[in-house]
DNA sequence: GAATATAATAAACACTGTTTAGTAAATGCA
DNA sequence: TGCATTTACTAAACAGTGTTTATTATATTC
């Protein structure tokens, strides 16, 4: 009965050509812009054959949404080299800042759309989500073992942390750092600039 | 010629009977779902008349962004009278963050959605926008001057606290912090104690 | 080869923001 | 007062959206 396995196989086959589309398409014109169906003129199907492999539109880029972290994570991993812990996090911060300026429909996605949230909340609870969360709070736990921060309750350590940059990159990307009345260069300056500063008050 | 007054009048209360209508549907049920026919159905008039008073649904959703920070600015000046700038920027915050998470959909329309940015962007920049960032300014300059926190430029500090306490309420709002998959009185807590961590750490 | 299961779609449904053409009432002027 | 003009309003249409249903053509099973 190979036929089965090979259905199986057409049907991921089916399932990544859409997931491919949404994702070119997304990051070329953004989450409202992708239609149904300009998907499925993309992939040359009609939209109802879309519904045959994905619920929903949200389904569509809560798979996206899932590619992202990991991509992010790969971003932040890259640091597990580091020894000092407090060293890390600075370092963690700007891959996480740089993530957000120079991919903002991705991030857009994975932290400020309100879209596919409800998939998130049902499903393995943030999964991806919790990876990256969680090496924060490894990080951080380092930190404070070593006493490089302030003493505190982790979580709320973590969470004045991802809240300060997440402030940063989501201000940016829905242009509210116009506010500024600077270049964009500048402002991007003056995001980095805050990290630093950040990071010195941080410190013991 | 007393009629074009008052026909000008009668054309301001229709603007304004719109503008209730609308405020009042979508902090009941949000942007997306407060559509233009949903208003018109609301003030019994047809949808096309509420273009005789609105270029577009961004107009009207400007005039309630306009006002929404208006009501931000007085939660925000309540505090003038604190003499000391470092507790008054305390205040401020924790006024802030209070603002936010009492008014998700005032706060989701001035400082996270994407749609009315077009009409933000143009006008008189910020208007109302650079009121209560100007605020933020005033007081963290006080606090430079006086050696409360930190020396750094200002801009940079300002960029700091605005998005420290915009990422606690965005990730709030945007139902990022079930992350923490705590109940909703228990992340409260960690917000506003993260606060409090924050203006430790800042406090010279 | 006939019966069944699968894959794909055209067309429709119920929405959305917005525009256009046409009607009825209020106003300005003689 | 009577007529022309401006104003206020709306029904209907346009071009989109996500999604569902009924139907057709193809592939698989027996």
């Amino acid at each position: 009965m190979a036929i089965k396995e090979r259905k199986e196989r057409e049907k991921q086959e089916m399932r990544n050509l859409i997931i491919e589309s949404a994702t070119q398409l997304f990051l070329k014109q953004g989450y409202d812009k992708t239609s149904i169906r300009s998907i499925a003129d993309d992939i040359e199907y009609s939209p109802a054959t879309i519904y045959l492999y994905f619920k929903d539109k949200d389904e569509i880029f809560y798979v996206i949404h899932e590619n992202a972290f990991d991509i992010l994570d790969k971003h932040l991993r890259q640091h597990d080299g580091i020894a000092d812990p407090f060293e890390r996090l600075g370092a963690i911060g700007r891959t996480y800042i740089k993530f957000g300026l120079e991919n903002p429909d991705y991030y857009d996605l994975m932290f400020i759309m309100r879209a596919p949230m409800e998939q998130i909340k049902n499903e393995e609870k943030w999964k991806a989500g919790e990876c990256a969360f969680g090496y924060l709070l490894t990080t951080l736990s380092e930190c404070l073992e070593q006493k490089k921060i302030r003493p505190a309750e982790l979580h709320v350590t973590a969470i004045m942390v991802w809240s300060f940059v997440h402030g940063l990159v989501s201000l940016y990307v829905r242009e509210r750092m116009c506010i500024l009345m600077m270049e964009d260069d500048a402002t991007r300056e003056v995001l980095y600039s805050s990290l630093d500063l950040f990071m010195a008050n941080l410190k013991t």
